[in-house]
RNA sequence: GCACCCGUAGCUCAGUUGGAUAGAGCGCUGCCCUCCGAAGGCAGAGGCCGCAGGUUCGAAUCCUGCCGGGUGCGCCA
């Protein structure tokens, strides 16, 4: 149940009423008509642009049609004003009843309060993470594993079918140094002295894969060449650092759906399958691409290539997909891989970057503009970096210093649930402060702790009102009579909660989880205002044993606002909690 | 040189498919604790929304051009 959706409806109802009588002219395209909170509370409950947005249509004045359905909105029992205010505004102000019936709504739907339909069951694939599986996931990794999960919650909160995938860079020549590096660890698990050469992986993470290996075949492939363990040491270790990697993201509460290897696309014709349908719609040619202007490559030379015309879908210059040598550019998979998407039946694409890779927005919306005819639609949403700060000054990561921070360190350090609140608190492109000392404070400059401090008091004020026998059940507390919630702050926080279902849909459509994390934040506020106003207005106060009635509102009130909390932290991956400690 | 992202209060950042007088936290100033948890709350000061044009009833939001910061730019994925 949404209260501003249920009140658009009835806006949209009444513009088609007037347009059967005449007043207004049949078939306006209503799709801007808005109705939202006034930005001044003095406005109204609700306001809405629906006169403005119709004006030009219409070919009338904006107030006059504001006036129109002025009249036929009070006919509703929720609507008790309407005034044409401004350029053509209509403010309405609703009935106590309206704003009390989201607040038992809130009560009775418990975890599915919020739920939208927007997605209408629409099967998006969200595909993030999806680092070469070389190591553990590094501190860079975390940002974009903990966007793409909230962002899937999300979707799937607002109704959408959500698919989480990992894409496997399986297939390229890093995972030929993987399996150089863990040649090397074999040999020494077997006591052999080793010595990593430039460009290997010396991380002791190899350790235990060695070993392992070691373990398995013993000395079989000891003095041998390269050409007798390689192919079997590559899947022996892309698998051993798969579930290092699917350790990492457990440890942040990510379970990804699918895991989707490159490799599998080589050698089954799935690449050529891509290529061919883009070369079937005239999208493949032979040609030769101007070096790019002002910094040329010192090696470069002008050379006949195999290229995709991506020009023809918004991109800026035609893409190479195939090598001098003949091999599939990284470009060509990634087509591929887009297709088998396609294939698979989603109707929608989300690809989640790190900003060093904005390079290929362009040429990536192209390809799968091109497969499917401009069917599917794809976001890509690109993370910035998160700087991790400590003891006041900035951590730096960095290989040759040995400062390398795994996301599993961020982790261990403040635990999945600050990571993650965190990693949301900000704008998925914007960059991003993560303070070691400042996120694990407890005060009010920390969001983290500011949010479940709200929940905590809540779970509190329920505790001591079960304990001294109040019926605390919230199908009890949604019978409360809750026509005595009338304070200005208890109405502030009503209409905070009637307001999380639009949040949702606003979020969800927009691909912004951080909406989710600052409405709580906005929300724990508004809750811990009306807390303090109990100490001069003990009226206010949410135990109440004097006045049973009064009490069981405001309890309502209290768990309601619960309740909201704990489904945005749900879909931010955060655990609520019960007790500060 | 080109592309993409960003530019909003002293600092860090929100800002509804374009809506009314642009918001929050920190910092600053001033108030409030025999009180359901003060690990807080209330109030105030603080803005040419990078600059200049344009689009329209209306622009922080859309378009164009500049300025500043970041990320990238054909056989690495």
């Amino acid at each position: 149940m949404d209260l501003f959706a249920d009140i658009r409806g009835l806006v949209l109802g009444a513009i088609d009423t007037l347009a059967a009588s005449g007043a207004l002219p049949a078939g306006l395209d209503m799709a801007g008509v808005l109705v939202e909170p006034p930005r001044d509370p003095s406005h109204g409950d609700m306001a809405t642009n629906a006169a403005m947005v119709l004006a030009k249509p219409a070919a009338m004045k904006p107030r006059d049609i504001a006036a129109l359905l002025a009249e036929r909105l009070l006919a509703d029992p929720r609507v008790t004003a309407a005034e044409v205010a401004g350029p053509g505004f209509l403010n309405l102000r609703l009935a106590a009843g309206a704003w009390q019936a989201a607040l038992r709504t809130a009560l009775t739907e418990g975890a599915a309060f919020g739920r939208a339909d927007i997605g209408q069951g629409t099967r998006v694939n969200i595909e993030f993470v999806s680092a070469n599986p070389t190591g553990p996931l590094h501190v860079g990794h975390t940002r974009g594993a903990v966007f793409g999960d909230a962002l899937a919650s999300l979707m799937a909160f607002a109704g959408y079918d959500v698919t989480r995938e990992y894409y496997i860079n399986d297939a390229g020549a890093q995972v030929d140094t993987l399996a150089r590096s863990v040649y090397l660890r074999y040999l020494e698990a077997l006591g052999e002295a080793v010595a990593f050469a430039e460009g290997s992986y010396p991380g002791e993470y190899l350790k235990p894969v060695g070993a392992a290996l070691a373990a398995e075949v013993g000395e079989r492939w000891v003095d041998q060449p390269e050409a007798v363990w390689l192919p079997e040491i590559r899947a022996f270790a892309t698998d051993a650092m798969l579930a290092l990697i699917r350790d990492d993201l457990a440890a942040l509460g990510i379970r990804m759906d699918v895991y989707f290897s490159e490799k599998s696309l080589y050698g089954s014709g799935r690449i050529e399958a891509a290529i061919e349908r883009l070369d079937e719609a005239g999208l493949i040619y032979r040609g030769v691409l101007d070096p790019p202007k002002g910094k040329t490559p010192e090696d470069w030379e002008p050379r006949e290539q195999s290229l995709f015309r991506s020009t023809a879908h918004g991109d800026d210059v035609d893409r190479p997909i195939r090598k001098s040598d003949g091999g599939w550019t990284y470009f060509a998979p990634d087509i591929a891989y887009h297709w088998d998407k396609i294939e698979r039946g989603y109707t929608q694409l989300i690809d989640v970057f790190g900003a060093d890779h904005g390079g290929y927005v362009k040429r990536m919306k192209a390809a799968v503009s091109a497969l499917s005819d401009g069917q599917v639609p794809l976001d890509i949403k690109l993370t910035q970096l998160a700087k991790l700060w400590k003891d006041g000054a900035e951590f730096k990561m960095s290989k040759r210093a040995g400062t390398f921070v795994t996301l599993r360190d961020v982790v261990d350090e403040v635990g999945p649930d600050v990571t993650r609140f965190v990693m949301l608190m900000r704008r998925n492109d914007m960059p991003l402060d993560f303070d070691f000392d400042k996120v694990t404070e407890a005060s009010k400059d920390n969001p983290v702790w500011y949010v479940q401090y709200a929940h905590a008091r809540i779970a509190s004020v329920l505790r001591k009102a079960a304990e001294a026998g109040a019926d605390t059940a919230d199908a009890t507390l949604a019978r409360a009579d809750l026509a005595t919630l009338d304070d200005p702050a208890q109405l502030a926080l009503i209409r905070r909660l009637a307001d999380w279902p639009r949040q949702v849909a606003l979020a969800a459509r927009h691909h912004e989880p951080h909406r989710v994390a600052f409405f709580l934040y906005d929300l724990a506020a508004e809750f811990h205002a009306l807390y303090k106003r109990g100490d001069d207005l003990p009226g206010l106060r949410f135990l109440d044993p004097g006045r049973p009635d009064a009490q069981a509102a405001k309890i309502a009130l209290a768990r309601a606002t619960g309740v909201v909390i704990a489904n945005g932290l749900a879909i931010l991956g955060v655990t609520p909690v019960e007790e500060m400690r």
